[in-house]
DNA sequence: GCGTTAGGTTAACGGTGTTAGGCTAAGCGC
DNA sequence: GCGCTTAGCCTAACACCGTTAACCTAACGC
């Protein structure tokens, strides 16, 4: 059948690396959606491969081991927060901007639950993902560089009551004041004991509660 | 030897019944301190049972299954937490009530990040309890009850802005804040990527700040 | 004394992540 | 065109996990 085409060597080795790719992108597919559906614990190496149709073993020629699979969909997820927070860098307030940043944050979280709770909610996220993979700084891939920077703007504008000076502390405080939202939700949104009110509604008002008892007097 | 001491039939049925709660709670203690050291996931059954030289199958004359051990524990948390918040209920200003109850909340967590990070970090915790075991409102045992009640007194005192009217809203505001650092800070704290700042100082500041940003003009 | 039971054991089951080793088809050097 | 090497995948297995069936034994109630 291939004898009447005669590829190229280039032609043959170019489609070997594509069909590989291709298998490594369909195991990344049929993790992520496993791990959406069931959670990352349940969700086991043989369920994927046989999703996929392979042997569990085929997937540890691509990754090295489950931490791996989880680590590069975790480096997908940060790209994907930082590329929904580039988008609103171009608002010239700097708090007007940390607002936005807010909803934009919390509605990551809320609308990615799964890939939330890894990146947030557990130890290993972050450090799992090779470190030098991220460009520091870079707010394409830094969100909380971006933040940071922000932050150190409104900093230099005096808009920040005196008693913030450090950039890294009143980016902390407005970050945590998200993720204690976004997470809580998550980790609890089925406990019958609390009367939950609508998350995105709340993440709101805490988002104007924080600005509000963060700048310095006068200016809106 | 203890045929000179006959022991009645009450005694020694008291004595079993004692040996049985004392090797349930040399199980609990071998259990708490193993998921302390090496978190929940990776402590075993054989782990704990090894500490305290039982075969793993003796647990189960005394547990369910592995769950309802993490359950007990989280009982028994919840429980602390609750003492912890009610040391402070008899302070009259609901505000400073309730940044007394942050900074109590947030020293907890700190302080016991295995049991925060079971009892407010995974969904399972609340609702693996047995809710008939809580006493709802009663605020030895209810601590998010106790918060709201704080909550709804602030309102009805007319101490907070008039667009905060329910009070578990305002109360998961509240919270939300609080376990935003606790929780970011047990699951990343040994992030290189973050400069963390000292949390407990950054939890008071965020304590003012929500209090600043919630409560109505006037009045301190 | 004698059956029953409580608290423990040994051994095993099914399922997990992972790996050693083999198989096959395709590429490369001659 | 022919052997060698390698990539990609499979079979089979390992060690370990939570859990359970079956049994054993000492102490209890009658």
């Amino acid at each position: 059948m291939a004898s009447n085409v005669r590829p190229q060597p280039a032609g043959s080795v170019a489609r070997r690396v594509r069909q590989k790719e291709e298998t490594r992108a369909r195991i990344l597919d049929a993790a992520r959606e496993l791990f959406v559906r069931n959670g990352i614990e349940a969700t086991t190496m043989r369920a994927i491969a046989s999703r996929i149709e392979y042997t569990p073993t085929a997937i540890y020629h691509h990754f090295r081991d489950k931490d791996a699979l989880i680590e590069e969909l975790c480096y997908l997820d940060f790209q994907a927060l930082a590329a929904a927070l580039i988008q609103i860098g171009e608002i010239a307030d700097p708090l007007e901007r940390i607002k936005r940043m807010g909803v934009a944050y919390s509605d990551f979280g809320l609308e990615n639950t799964s890939q939330y709770r890894f990146m947030f909610m557990t130890q290993t996220a972050h450090s799992l993902v090779n470190v030098e993979r991220i460009e520091k700084n870079n707010p394409e891939q830094d969100a909380y560089g971006f933040l940071v920077m922000t932050v150190e703007e409104g900093l230099r504008k005096g808009l920040f009551r005196p008693e913030f000076q450090d950039e890294h502390q009143l980016a902390q405080l407005f970050w945590s004041g998200l993720h204690g939202m976004v997470s809580l939700f998550i980790a609890k949104a089925d406990d019958p004991w609390i009367e939950w009110r609508d998350p995105r509604a709340t993440i709101r008002l805490l988002i104007d509660v924080m600005i509000r008892g963060t700048r310095r007097h006068g200016a809106l």
